[in-house]
DNA sequence: TGGCTATTTGGCTATATGGCCAAATACTCT
DNA sequence: AGAGTATTTGGCCATATAGCCAAATAGCCA
């Protein structure tokens, strides 16, 4: 299998791999939002957001469209609430887990992020 | 909701947005495998692979265990499958809508790696 | 024990990412 | 056209990530 094949994957997949991102997606799943919205709710600066959003559209996450003033983003696909669903089975399995960590995985230095 | 919440979403996400784990991931949907093997998948140097594995340990998605001089590693989470079923979602769904595509979409820099 | 193989770790460097500010752009309304 | 609002872009800096090499660790077997 060609490197680009997952390489493309891995791209869509960054494109979510951000708690603010995550976050505007969760809430994308919901309706559409303008980027006053979204600004809103992860609580960033707008051009932080405006770059989020342009990472996301940039993978093909979401679609944006033109309101008069207002730019509005919408998920375009409708897979996203299968793939939300399928993160929190790997934290409840993590959680699941947790107990039984071994020593080594918790050498690494946790995200300050 | 709390921050931590998608911070801990983001992490696990995070663990999986890189081809070469990615494909180890995949790899492993099928069957357990020892570093040596996934190191031959993904052709990478072997301490190269062992930290993508340390990574991927520590947020959850796999786990490991000694066999003799070898360390088998295996995913946690029998949603893999489901998860990478979903990405494919994703791409097609991309591929779809790639003709209107706007050109500040084709602003960012693609990424060399 | 000593040698051998498999894997992990530490340290270094190059590159990528995220966040903030200031400036540019896009559109509306008067 | 000019003022005002929404969003994007460019530039800069701090931090995170990936990859390589060398060294350390772990388990096996003679």
């Amino acid at each position: 299998m060609k490197d680009l094949f997952y390489l493309t994957r891995a791209q869509i997949i960054k494109a979510m791999a951000h708690p603010s991102r995550l976050k505007m997606v969760t809430a994308l799943a919901d309706k559409e939002l303008c980027v006053r919205e979204l600004k809103a709710i992860v609580k960033a600066d707008m051009s932080t957001v405006s770059k989020h959003l342009a990472i996301m559209k940039n993978a093909g996450i979401v679609q944006d469209r033109k309101k008069g003033l207002q730019v509005y983003y919408r998920l375009t696909c409708p897979c996203t609430a299968t793939f939300l669903a399928c993160i929190e089975s790997f934290v409840k399995n993590q959680r699941s887990r947790f107990s039984k960590t071994s020593s080594l995985s918790r050498k690494l230095k946790p995200a300050k992020d």
